[in-house]
RNA sequence: GCAGUGAUAUUCAAGCGGACAAAGAAGCCAGGCUUUCAACCUGGUCCUCAUAAUGAGGUUCACGGGUUCGAAUCCCGUUCACUGCACCA
């Protein structure tokens, strides 16, 4: 087996979207999986676009997702420099190889030129394509004479080169993920390779750089695969050999009815980027997986399961299990549909298999941000950590902890009315009265035993266990929702318990 | 408009000529566990009948035609959806 090379090749117009961060996870479980190299790219030739600060926030999303670059833009390597718009002299040697042998030609057509073409054609009910039947009609090289093209050069016109399209050829495509795809040329237009601002388009830098950087696989949007045809064109005139394409099933909004965009996010409610984004021109501000709390690893994972799977039955992958298990004869040949509530039960599943120890990093700065203390101390991780215990099965995100477990810290400012209503029974003063005398002679704090001597207690006054034991849970936590009651009076300890009750005699009954 | 790609149940999907009423998951419904809410477990989830359960029949894999003893799977056509058609990537 030869090397493997592939690319991540976004273009810094904003933040990436998870549409780029799975074409980039393809890549790089491809690249992985065969002991290859995964590169980052800036493909920055439209300096018109560039959103400052996007470099860094596709290196940081890429680098939060653990799909590290073996080399590129900020990582080094020896096919540099990763970055197109400081590479310009090598597309330059480049067309002008194509220049030279006819197979791509200066064009003078202003902006307004090309316009009012479009027009008259539109008037005739024809759509206008620069192509083989038009290019005579047009300002060009190969309707000018040598002569008068020199001259409009050293007066510096404006101008663009074009790829001159062979004419109704029937070009044959392999697809690693579709199959053979056929296109005829005289369906492509001749398309600009270097723009008046002499910096190539898309398409020359795309093929240049791959050829040069040596990459074996291109993994990419569906969105591309209208002009495989004229990358591989290109290739053929330049006379390299192209290397391998598949193109990735689009991901589609919920409502399946397109491509997932940036408003689906801000319409639904879920995040569509990886990080948090605030647009520098408008301020904006975009919501990221990272910040609603999503753990990279169920990230990773939701992504992967979108487009792909395995064939078998399994769902839940670490990276390196993806790697594993990655091929891309399991690529679907469909868009996949993006399920927000997918996403979260991914999340979930993730969250359920890290240890305590793990969650608690995780959850202490929910405390630290609720609380407003320090949450350093061996004291409060000790105490977490046993809060954990009781409350992790119920957690999706991190923050959840809060809405679980905030009671174990501060006794409830306010209690659920709706609840309150329906459990504050005229005879619930005097049994909570009772209780809490009860309560005061347990000596051994201990939730069996707390439970085992309430339960006698409960019995011998004849009272149901929900008359008694919903009321105290209010008392306790404000809801009627949580984990063990009596684990729950054991950690907060005996002296709070009571105290809390007290508070809830006083609340629900002096006013 | 032109070109390309796609279509399996609510959704994601498996399926590659017979063992397919079609795996698995999500969702939804019911039940169990709980003092409670989640989580978790069990069952159901095309239609009709029957049932504790094994079941019986009908109609399905966008639609219409083929090919075949046999089709979700192969062929042809149609429809619908999506993507692309810039001196953007």
């Amino acid at each position: 087996m030869g090397k493997f090379r592939v690319r991540f090749a976004p273009s810094p117009t904003g933040p990436l979207h998870i549409g780029g961060v799975r074409t980039a996870l393809f890549n790089y479980l491809l690249a992985k999986k065969n002991n290859g190299q995964f590169i980052l790219r800036i493909e920055d030739t439209d300096q018109k676009r560039f959103v400052p600060g996007s470099i860094e926030y596709i290196q940081e999303a890429l680098e939060w997702a653990g799909i590290v670059p073996d080399e590129g833009f900020g990582y080094g390597g020896d096919y540099g420099p990763y970055k197109q718009s400081e590479r310009k002299d090598l597309y330059e040697q480049c067309v002008e190889q194509l220049l030279e042998e006819g197979k791509a030609y200066y064009a003078f057509d202003t902006p307004e030129e090309l316009e009012a073409m479009r027009q008259q054609f539109q008037q005739e009910g024809k759509t206008f394509q620069y192509d083989a039947s038009t290019r005579s009609l047009m300002k060009n090289s190969l309707t000018l004479s040598e002569n008068e093209v020199t001259k409009l050069l050293e007066q510096g016109q404006p101008y663009v080169i074009r790829f001159k399209i062979p004419e109704n050829r029937t070009v044959k495509m392999q697809d690693l993920i579709r199959g053979e795809v056929e296109v005829n040329t005289n369906t492509l237009d001749d398309k600009v390779l270097v723009k008046s601002d002499g910096l190539p388009t898309y398409h020359l830098a795309n093929v240049v750089d791959d050829h040069l950087m040596e990459i074996t696989h291109v993994i990419r949007g569906e969105e591309w695969l209208p002009s495989l045809a004229l990358h591989h064109l290109l290739y053929e005139a330049f006379g390299w050999q192209p290397p391998k394409f598949a193109h990735l099933p689009l991901i589609l909004k919920p409502t399946g009815k397109g491509k997932l965009s940036k408003r689906d996010g801000i319409k639904g409610g879920f995040p569509v980027f990886p990080l948090e984004w605030t647009d520098p021109q408008t301020d904006e501000k975009l919501e990221g997986f990272r910040e609603e709390g999503y753990l990279p690893e169920a990230f990773i994972n939701m992504l992967a399961l979108l487009g792909w799977n395995p064939g078998t039955d399994r769902e839940i992958f670490t990276m390196n299990e993806l790697i594993k298990a990655f091929d891309l004869s399991g690529v679907n040949k469909s868009g996949a549909r993006f399920d927000p509530e997918k996403a979260k039960w991914f999340q979930q599943q993730h969250l359920q298999l890290k240890s305590e120890e793990e969650l608690l990093e995780l959850v202490l700065p929910v405390i630290r941000k609720q609380l407003g203390f320090h949450t350093d101390g061996k004291a409060i991780r000790d105490y977490t950590l046993k809060v954990l215990k009781l409350v992790k099965e119920r957690l999706v995100f991190p923050a959840d902890f809060w809405t679980w477990a905030s009671f174990f810290y501060q006794a409830p400012e306010e209690y659920n009315p709706k609840v309150l209503k329906k459990h504050k029974k005229p005879q619930t003063k005097e049994i909570l009265e009772k209780v809490v005398k009860f309560l005061q002679g347990i000596e051994d704090w201990k939730a069996p035993f707390i439970k085992e001597q309430l339960s006698g207690f409960i019995e011998e006054n004849q009272f149901s266990f929900g008359k008694v034991l919903q009321p105290l849970r209010i008392a306790l936590t404000g809801d009627l929702k949580g984990p063990d009651l009596f684990e729950m009076m054991e950690l907060i300890g005996k002296d709070e318990t009571l105290k809390r009750i007290e508070k809830a005699l006083k609340v629900w009954f002096e006013e």
